[in-house]
RNA sequence: GGUCCCGUCGUCUAGCGGCCUAGGAUAUCGGGUUCUCAUCCCGGCGACAGGGGUUCGAAUCCCCUCGGGACUGCCA
């Protein structure tokens, strides 16, 4: 069996947008379930709008997505390609010289929508004689290359793998531009060309370009191409339905990376977007995502972009990686964060930083909710006593449990939790009081707070001496 | 306007003619666990867009209406 090779074509006008990302994802399942090969090819085509800076970012935001491509192109390195395709077409009679200018087309399209006609080119420069085109090339103008469609096409079919088979009546053109005046192709045309040569055999991509394909059939034809199978998936869209852009708040990957999302949750959420494996499994691993991809289980009915599903995933992500992982992760997070100096930081040292983290980790979603966390507060220096904290402090009992508590920790080495609670269920029955009569003075001196992680933990963390001092500070 | 796609809880989805008084996840609400918060566990609320057919039987098939979306460039 031949080897399935897909693409995923980017155009580096932005950062990767989780469409793109969703695209890229499907595409990377497909050819690792299929054993077969993912294409990466900036369509950067367009000389004003393409920048260097996106072309690597997208390169980057790919690989910390786990995304890997076997083989990588940029269409302004084959640019030649398409003006030879292009000069062929003119040569054999299926495509021709144009010469209108954007502003006379621009207007035509004004006139024609005005005047209630569908705003296509008129195919005024399909028959123009030698004479014609010499005048206007002496008036300096520079001629696009436009293909000439059939002039009899009843319809045009779209082979679709997730849809069916897509029918269109009639295509919503005329003959269309596939060289621009700069000599850079158009999209339809550079398209045709590189899906053709890098022989891409299946064609995934999103339902926004579902006319094109339309428009592409004409091309495989003119051009004597075999077609792929193509494969159309639905859009993804913001949470006002409509087309997810920036309006729709956050939508590169970069900015989700920024926010401290992981790229595992970020994978398994949007493999969710319009494809289920059909069991009842929300949580999937790579390996797990590739052997259950199928495209039988795609959904054709566009999705909402949920953030709090993302959240969700994220925070189980949050819990379940490696601790060593995490803390690398969580590291530049917290030294952006304006609260905690380097200082502290150092004092705190990796080993109890590391038990801090892992004991925070299940109340933090996003690793951005690490940057003044208030939980990670209670392991720096600078604490201050909420006004519950006051309170609890004043309790009839607080000072003598506090000071039972000291007398106990005084001059040990370290705590285990265990070795807390112990003390905690000891300094109880020498008091003759509550376990709440202990707990939580020692958690509103030690704190500075009513509520938090579990405080024999945070305890055996700062050790008996800083434990110590801490009560005594409030004492 | 034209062409095309789509329509099950707020959101992501299961369902492909009887297993559906429509299942799961998330969000939300309530309860439990805990010194407390978070986690976790249990439970509740919550949907077949509407109308016609076809059929013994329709969320599932057909038609119409309505609604949403995309495209309609010398952008991709």
């Amino acid at each position: 069996m031949k080897t399935k090779r897909v693409r995923f074509a980017p155009s580096p006008t932005g950062w990767l947008h989780v469409g793109g990302a969703r695209t890229a994802l499907f595409n990377w399942l497909f050819a690792k379930k299929h054993e077969g090969k993912l294409i990466l090819r900036i369509e950067d085509t367009d000389v004003e709008r393409s920048s260097e800076e996106y072309t690597d970012s997208i390169k980057e935001d790919l690989k910390w997505l786990g995304i890997k491509w076997d083989e990588y192109y940029r269409q302004s390195d084959r640019l030649e390609i398409y003006e030879r395709y292009a000069r062929k077409l003119v040569h054999e009679g299926k495509a021709y010289h144009c010469y209108c200018t954007e502003e006379e087309l621009e207007e035509r399209r004004k006139k024609a929508i005005e005047e209630g006609r569908p705003p296509v080119y008129d195919g005024r420069c399909r028959n123009l004689t030698e004479e014609e085109k010499k005048r206007f090339e002496d008036e300096g103008r520079e001629p696009t290359i436009r293909f000439k469609l059939p002039e009899q096409q009843p319809h045009v079919v779209v082979p679709d793998e997730i849809k069916g088979d897509i029918e269109f009546d009639s295509l919503t053109t005329g003959d269309f531009v596939i060289l621009k005046s700069d000599g850079t192709p158009s999209y339809n045309f550079a398209c045709v060309l590189d899906d053709h040569l890098m022989e891409i055999s299946f064609v995934l991509r999103a339902e926004d370009h579902l006319t094109n394909t339309a428009k592409q059939m004409f091309l495989y034809e003119a051009l004597g191409f075999e077609q792929p199978k193509f494969g159309h998936l639905s859009m993804l869209l913001g949470p006002d339905k409509s087309k997810l852009s920036k309006r729709s708040g956050a939508t590169s990957v970069r900015e989700f990376r920024k926010n401290g999302y992981l790229p595992e949750a970020m994978v398994n959420h949007l493999a969710l977007l319009g494809w289920s494996s059909k069991d009842q499994q929300e949580i999937f691993s790579r390996e797990e995502l590739i052997e259950k991809f199928s495209l039988d289980n795609i959904v054709d009915s566009p999705q909402v972009f949920d953030r709090e599903k993302l959240d969700w995933f994220n925070g189980q992500y949050i819990k379940e990686v490696e601790l060593e992982r995490f803390v690398e992760l969580a590291t530049p997070f917290l030294e952006g964060s304006e609260s905690v100096d380097e200082a502290s930081l150092k004092e705190l040292g990796d080993e109890r930083l590391r038990r801090a983290l892992d004991l925070v980790r299940p109340s933090v979603s996003k690793l951005s909710e690490l940057v003044d966390n208030e939980d990670m507060a209670i392991f720096f220096e600078g604490l201050e006593l909420t006004d519950e904290a006051e309170e609890v402090l004043s309790w009839e009992d607080s000072d003598r449990v506090l000071r039972a508590i000291v007398t106990r920790f005084s001059g040990m080495e370290e705590l285990t939790p265990e070795e807390v609670s112990e003390s905690v269920k000891e300094t109880k029955e020498e008091i003759d009081t509550g376990y709440k009569q202990v707990y939580k003075p020692l958690r509103a001196a030690v704190t500075g707070k009513i509520s938090g992680p579990e405080i024999k933990e945070v305890i055996s963390i700062l050790g008996p001496e800083k434990t110590v001092n801490r009560i005594n500070s409030v004492l």
